[in-house]
DNA sequence: CGATATTAGTGAGCCACATAGAGGG
DNA sequence: ATCCCTCTATGTGGCTCACTAATAT
């Protein structure tokens, strides 16, 4: 059930813009969720817990955004796991993606649905009916240290956002692109740096964290940890929004968690998995082909989005390279810097080299 | 703690000239 | 309708300077 409805959002909004999500080896018919690298084999979360509740290979998360090849790395104000084709693609699009954080994803060895189950039951709502999750979101909101959202996993970001819907009712907009979106007043601790909080200064390490090895690979505790560990302060999303497009995806009635396909099975679709509340079912009945088409057309548009200058003209770029300066400024070409500039580097010929659209006037 | 000085960061503007594109013949 | 020519606006990169913010005294 929980994969049906996985399934289907992958091909119908987060399934690698519009390219269903890579099936399961085994069954053929799930999304698979998890890759076996062992095995080589991808595997939906059901085959995944069936294979391996014995053999423990090391497995890692699918890609996030392509859903067709294994996450490679982690990032952190992208708060995704993803492929190493995708992580080239989106962070080679702007000086601001370069300066996301990354790291190297590591495997996990329990099963992927117990994780996702996991990290459902530590959403559950507690006896004063609030989540462990809130609690940190309290205590966060009291002074504590960011402990690192990004670190979640697709499956603990959804609980996070469909509980915290549940809670607040406020709009969780983690599909968005924080930090080329919105104006963050305070989720980060050194925002007053402006842009620099795309890499948050972490004074202290997160408890989910742990040291691997000597490669300074980190493992991310895919299970419970980060649930109850991650904060957020919804407050300042839900305040600061000001990009046009922040109307655009969160409706206020689905979840938004469209980039995680994974927390679908814990928001209400798996029967196995216990959900505090029907509101997100509801909101998951909510979400329509127009929320959809929205979310598709807002990733589409964040993922071209170049913040970097753009360069129409290469020839006129190339001329402007060679040209003599002074201060700065152009100069006026006497012969005698004509010549040189001719043997020097032709800019035919170095648009020739760098295979740009060429128009010869030598 | 407020005032002043210093440092750092940011963005607009300038320059010459090849070229894209519009317009006319 | 097509081609050719002329003219104008555009775009290009490195540097300076003015301004603001942050930090130090």
């Amino acid at each position: 059930m929980g994969i049906e409805l996985h399934n289907h959002h992958h091909k119908g909004v987060s399934g690698g813009w519009g390219v269903a999500a890579k099936p399961c080896d085994t069954c053929k018919a799930a999304a698979s969720a998890v890759f076996c690298r062992v095995d080589s084999a991808f595997l939906c979360l059901n085959c995944d817990a069936r294979i391996h509740c014995v053999n423990k290979h090391a497995r890692v998360w699918m890609c996030e955004v392509c859903e067709q090849a294994p996450a490679a790395v982690t990032c952190k104000a992208d708060a995704a796991a993803l492929c190493v084709t995708c992580d080239n693609d989106i962070h080679s699009a702007n000086p601001l993606a370069r300066r996301h954080e990354r790291n190297p994803v590591e495997p996990l060895f329990d099963s992927a649905d117990s994780i996702v189950k996991s990290s459902a039951l530590n959403l559950a709502p507690n006896e004063n009916g609030s989540s462990e999750f809130s609690g940190a979101c309290q205590q966060h909101e009291e002074g504590g240290v960011d402990s690192g959202a990004w670190l979640m996993t697709p499956s603990s970001k959804l609980s996070l956002e469909s509980t915290n819907e549940m809670k607040s009712g406020e709009l969780f907009f983690s599909e968005m692109d924080p930090f080329l979106d919105f104006e963050y007043t305070n989720s980060y601790p050194n925002h007053s740096a402006g842009m620099d909080s795309v890499v948050p200064v972490q004074t202290s390490k997160p408890p989910q964290i742990q040291v691997m090895n000597n490669e300074n690979c980190f493992d991310i505790d895919f299970c419970r940890s980060k649930l109850t560990s991650f904060s957020y302060q919804t407050q300042s999303l839900s305040q600061s929004v000001s990009s046009s497009d922040v109307g655009v995806v969160p409706d206020g009635k689905s979840m938004s968690d469209i980039s995680y396909p994974f927390g679908r099975n814990i928001a209400g679709t798996d029967p196995n998995v216990p959900v505090s509340g029907t509101s997100t079912n509801q909101a998951t009945q909510l979400c329509g082909l127009d929320r959809e088409a929205r979310v598709l057309r807002y990733r589409e548009k964040r993922k071209n989005r170049k913040f970097e200058k753009t360069i129409r003209y290469h020839s006129r770029k190339a001329y402007a390279e060679t040209r003599p300066r002074i201060k700065g400024r152009f100069a006026k070409r006497t012969e005698v810097d004509s010549e040189v500039g001719r043997l020097y580097v032709s800019p035919a010929a170095f648009m020739a080299d760098n295979q740009y659209g060429v128009v010869p006037t030598f």
